[in-house]
DNA sequence: CGATGTGAAAGGTTTCACAGCT
DNA sequence: AGCTGTGAAACCTTTCACATCG
């Protein structure tokens, strides 16, 4: 089993690599994919090794068999499908972030209970009123939802996903998602991030360290 | 020292005790600060007596008395002052979601490069051009910033705010910072969030484990 | 009794150092 | 020579079990 950390690593790696294959690069360093990610080239090294793979060589890495490799073995092969569910002025903004065509993952939908709202919106993608949700997501076959509703509907919200067969949330209400069977839950707790940043400063001043909280995500 | 994900955990517990002082709750226990966040009893615990204090007793913990320990400890005693950088969709989507009140910070800035941006928001907190970053920082003693600039500007913009004082960035650019010494940098990679979640997914079916890629941040 | 508080064990992740390969 | 690949060591975090206290 690959340790978390090193999936959420390889997500970004694979990110570096779609760039470098833009740029028609063929091959490159743990080092140098170490330097673009923020983190040190044997974390990078130990990850690519998790994948059980033979695509480096001294040169480096060969960046379309690698980017290849994580493909496979990260599930990225299929088009995974999510939505959005709550499109307030949050989930709108990462509807419009999200809904451009990305490696990797496809937006094919967005959700909201109000109505008036569903027909002031401009989208590619189709929206539907909130009590569809679990039909239509089990008609289109969605994986993954983001879920921007209030903190008030989030769990009752993420039941009705997980009833349409969603197997992960990315969850932005600041409530913790409970008695979710089987179901993958990420939480981005946006109005902690800034306590949670100062707290790390404050704790490092505290105990008179330099500050080694580095990047993570 | 206290733990990072210790620090991140104790950051949620402050915002759930801030929730029962609310509804003028006395006490609570583990247990129901644990459900409410969706992680055990015994981490919660854990995480408190990194505090170093004695605010427990065998009712349960005295809500004030915890909440006011998390505040000394973690640095939320003083408001923390933060600015949001890049004012694009998702930029100003957040700046409205936290101009709002709220304990234990304060939005005192948002900044963009396009003047035209600028005059066009209609936003409670000061706008400034972008040029101006390293110097109102100073002025205002920003110690935070989120940052939500295209990931070509991210890295300059970065070391702009580092001129001015800043201690902590919340990134959102896709892209690495690196060199900046002294700064706690927090990454929120949204588009690799589906990503993530696909692949955990994924990870957990080939190992033929249930998911236990449980909540986190 | 029913809760907290915490050393100690278990478990997981990162770092290291060097073998191995081109 | 230069880079990858990886077992083993070091490090950090979580979990547990039980002493403790009002």
């Amino acid at each position: 089993m690959i340790p978390k950390p090193a999936v959420e690593r390889l997500c970004r790696v694979y990110h570096v690599l779609t760039k470098l294959l833009e740029e028609e690069a063929v091959e490159i360093s743990s080092a140098e994919i170490g330097k673009r990610m923020g983190i040190k080239p044997h974390t990078v090294r130990k990850d690519i090794s998790y994948l059980d793979g033979e695509t480096g060589s001294p040169g480096g890495y060969d960046v379309k068999a690698l980017s290849g490799r994580i493909r496979d073995v990260l599930g990225f092969d299929e088009r995974t499908r999510g939505c959005i569910v709550g499109l307030g002025r949050l989930g709108s903004a990462l509807l419009a972030y999200m809904e451009e065509k990305h490696e990797g993952f496809e937006i094919a939908a967005g959700f909201d209970s109000s109505v008036n709202r569903l027909e002031l919106l401009k989208t590619r993608v189709p929206l539907y009123p909130a009590h569809e949700i679990s039909e239509r997501v089990r008609k289109k076959k969605i994986r993954v939802a983001v879920l921007t509703v209030p903190a008030d509907a989030a769990q009752l919200t993420a039941e009705r996903l997980t009833e349409g067969g969603v197997r992960g949330i990315i969850n932005f209400a600041p409530v913790g998602l409970h008695g979710l069977e089987g179901v993958v839950v990420r939480n981005v707790y946006l109005l902690d991030e800034i306590r949670i940043v100062s707290a790390l400063i404050q704790s490092a001043e505290y105990f008179n360290k330099e500050i080694k909280y580095g990047t993570s995500i």
